[in-house]
DNA sequence: ATGGTTTTTACTGCGTC
DNA sequence: GACGCGGTAAAAACCAT
């Protein structure tokens, strides 16, 4: 302990600074210190030791219990609200007692009435929950279709293929943005207007690494068979966010041709394809696009464009003549 | 989990404007 | 000196097993 005496007084006038800005610092009235401890337990002053408020509030429960039993007997509330079920966890759930209020056992019809009932509201509950798991999904499939620049069919296909999913049970423990998200994902794929995770994520609101795993699920459970994306996708819109010319885009789709028919780009990533041939083809025309603008746009390194184009060349037929 | 392949990161050097 | 490009080694990501 320090020699210096802690003074120990109830103050319950506080200075809040920083009103309404998320957090909150609270300052000591007496030496301007900062002021620890929640609503829960006292708060001090870190600087003199002055307590602030002493009056914690115990959120605890005001009787006792000493085993399960006797703690279900006493408590009068229940679960907390969430958000993550439809209802917020305030649905109505029709017990399994066999007796009546008074202890009285239930004859046989009382019985079999009790049980039509539980099954109905169980169905109405999980209908509910399905049609707003829907609705919501829906939702976010056209929003981020319509940010993606993705037509009418693709947004078709997607909900198509999350109700799919839906109703083969392949939702559980899945967010429903994660879903939808690959759904739309597979969806342009299928539609043949590919559209990369990368570019998924930026509209999306989970991340890359959420759709990658939702997509394989689905993909693989549904038995999609999604089609790999061919690289020629993607050059349209590398091509019209680079502004080049009509030519380039054109020659670079030639490349791209040439490139599949070798079978020179198995493996490889068709996004890295199709960057490099607009590079190749800048190079062989007007030399108009750095590595580093496409590498900007299409997100992909320096590196592959360098690989990539000399291999495009390379199958075309151009030598080192440029 | 593992191992092979592809992509990225980081850095260095060269020629040109 | 900044820029565009090439090359390399090592790390990271990816993918099938």
């Amino acid at each position: 302990m320090t020699s210096r005496e802690q003074p120990v007084r109830r103050h319950s006038e506080t200075q809040r600074t920083k009103e309404n800005s998320g957090t909150e610092t609270e300052t000591c009235p007496e030496c301007s210190g900062d002021i620890v401890g929640t609503d829960t337990e006292e708060r001090t002053c870190t600087e003199c030791g002055l307590v602030i408020d002493g009056q914690p509030i115990d959120t605890g429960p005001e009787w006792r219990a000493f085993n399960a039993a006797e703690r279900d007997s006493k408590a009068r509330t229940g679960a907390p609200m969430t958000n993550t079920l439809h209802d917020k966890g305030l649905s109505t759930t029709i017990g399994f007692d066999t007796t009546d209020v008074y202890g009285k056992a239930f004859d046989s019809r009382k019985r079999r009435q009790l049980h039509r009932l539980r099954r109905w509201n169980r169905r109405a509950q999980t209908e509910h929950a399905r049609d707003r798991n829907l609705l919501q999904a829906l939702g976010e499939i056209d929003r981020m279709a319509s940010a993606l620049g993705l037509p009418e069919p693709v947004r078709e296909t997607a909900s198509v293929i999350y109700r799919r999913a839906l109703s083969a049970d392949l939702l559980r423990g899945r967010s429903i943005e994660g879903m939808a998200s690959a759904a739309l994902y597979a969806a342009a794929r299928h539609e043949r207007v590919s559209r990369s995770i990368d570019e998924v994520t930026t509209v999306s609101r989970v991340d890359a690494l959420e759709i990658k795993r939702a997509y394989r699920y689905i993909d693989r459970e549904l038995g999609l068979g999604t089609p790999p994306a061919h690289p020629s996708e993607y050059v349209g819109r590398f091509a019209s966010e680079l502004d080049c010319a009509e030519e380039t885009e054109r020659l670079a789709r030639e490349f791209i041709e040439t490139v599949v028919e070798e079978g020179v780009h198995s493996g490889k990533s068709p996004v890295g394809i199709a960057a490099s041939a607009l590079y190749a083809a800048s190079q062989v025309r007007d030399r108009q696009l750095t590595q580093a603008a496409i590498s900007e746009t299409a997100d992909v390194s320096e590196v592959t464009i360098r690989l990539r184009y000399r291999e495009i060349f390379s199958a075309v037929g151009i030598g080192n003549d440029r």
